[in-house]
DNA sequence: TACGTTTATGATCTTTAGATCATATATAGG
DNA sequence: CCTATATATGATCTAAAGATCATAAACGTA
């Protein structure tokens, strides 16, 4: 799994994708994260906005993680990393 | 370029990174980003928490963007990518 | 289709980020 | 060292996120 976060939405759809692959509700991973159902629903569809923080808690939950990096130049990012 | 993002001071740290590294200062990228100079501040240093579209105002202004994947199994990212 | 579960929403309250201005502090050049 | 420029910080105000409770709407399935 790779997911480019241009905005808000494109990090709801990937937590509701990796969620789900996990077989978890939104109140399971309320649980282990920390974050309210409510703000999970909210995250997800990508409505009003969020903070860091809160991010970066449903991320660590979903054994997902973020990079910064320079804009990737050429297409590298069409390419699959082998370890992916 | 590339890294981690596991607390907000790590986000703090990759774009003070590359704002030096393309010789602005914070004044010079609160004006392209539509950030404060106060508050990039206090983001480089990993004061306070953010909302989630100020990070990605100042990665858009910096050409650095955010990824989200799969927390690495074995040690990809101890490679670098031939594109990075 | 009717029920049980999951997800979306709405309201209120509290907390905190960001706007804004002013200023202190640090840093780099001359 | 002095000065100009850059960065940090402090205060106040406004707007928005998150906590919380309640409930509606959607979904899947017996």
């Amino acid at each position: 799994m790779k997911n480019f976060v241009r905005i808000p939405r494109d990090l709801g759809h990937a937590i509701r994708q990796a969620r789900r692959e996990k077989n978890l509700t939104q109140a399971d991973l309320a649980m282990r994260s920390g974050v309210w159902q409510e703000t999970i629903s909210k995250v997800e569809t990508g409505r009003g906005g969020t903070k860091l923080e809160t991010i970066l808690a449903l991320l660590a939950a979903l054994d997902l993680e973020l990079l910064v990096r320079t804009r990737s130049k050429g297409t590298a990012s069409d390419f699959d990393n082998i370890f992916d």
